[in-house]
DNA sequence: ATCCCTGCAAAATATTTGCACTGAT
DNA sequence: ATCAGTGCAAATATTTTGCAGGGAT
């Protein structure tokens, strides 16, 4: 799939549970593998391949970025990982755990992290106009802000 | 800006009239301009860089790649083109005229190009949610086409 | 004549792949 | 013992930048 790699998802409590989740589906869990699944539980926010690399808080058995990249892959084809693009730059990954959808304003970049529930009217809008199913996981909703789309006012 | 840089939008009809603004601007109509200018106008569709520099149909002046990039990079700035991302790989360009927004299926890949006034109650509902003023035209509403929603069925 | 724009080359950023070795099972 | 997974190096893909010469005004 170009866009969002039609997966399932996986929900994981622990690092615990998503490794005996991989063990069931015959893959091993490696130290490589286990430092990608605890940043990401730490971080519990998107982070870039590079970020979990540096096991974000500069953690000592620097993991190499290929392996990094791998293993993101592989927990993706899992379900326990997604990734997302919420503008240029590289891509970020997150627990398919946090369902968390994001607005993201062009003029500030801030960053409003919201609950899917909150945009179920926006996708029956969608639904209704278009029998499209809408998700916002893969690419943020992105426009103006309250205050910067304010400023411009009109109407 | 990380997302969409803001910019001005700029409707030009003709390769001519384009090239009227840019000198209007102090910028020149040179030759390699023209052929990304040429380029858009004949695609009338979201083109990426390297698709531009071939000219679309093997144009024989190939231009150069960077310079491609500059010019449609010079282009957005004036806000006669912008740039938008349908899923992964190169960005893709488009004459700033064109307001097409796209709907892409995770599933089969199918993308729908809607006029923007048929999102006006998705931007409505997105208005009314958060405060928030989105465009769909840097990132596509990712989702399930109609057809491919069909299949899991659930609803 | 000015200086914006060009082509070419190299760098920067993001991600993927090949390969031989190692470690989880 | 097997073979999935690792680190390292190199390749690929996309986009940006430096520089000296050329063309638009």
């Amino acid at each position: 799939m170009t866009v969002a790699s039609r997966t399932p998802v996986l929900i994981a409590e622990s690092v615990d549970e998503a490794e005996a989740i991989l063990r069931e589906r015959g893959l091993r869990a490696s130290t490589a593998r286990r430092l990608v699944l605890e940043t990401l539980f730490a971080a519990g926010a998107p982070l870039s391949a590079e970020r979990v690399a540096e096991g974000v808080i500069g953690r000592v058995p620097r993991s190499d970025l290929a392996s990094v990249y791998r293993n993101l892959e592989r927990l993706q084809e899992v379900g326990l990982v997604r990734h997302m693009h919420l503008g240029h730059g590289p891509g970020l990954y997150v627990l398919a755990g946090s369902a968390q959808e994001y607005l993201v304003c062009e003029s500030c970049d801030s960053m409003l992290a919201v609950d899917p529930a909150r945009l179920d009217g926006v996708r029956a809008a969608i639904r209704d106009g278009f029998g499209f199913h809408a998700s916002f996981g893969h690419f943020p909703i992105v426009g103006l802000c309250p205050e910067c789309a304010g400023q411009g006012e009109d109407g």
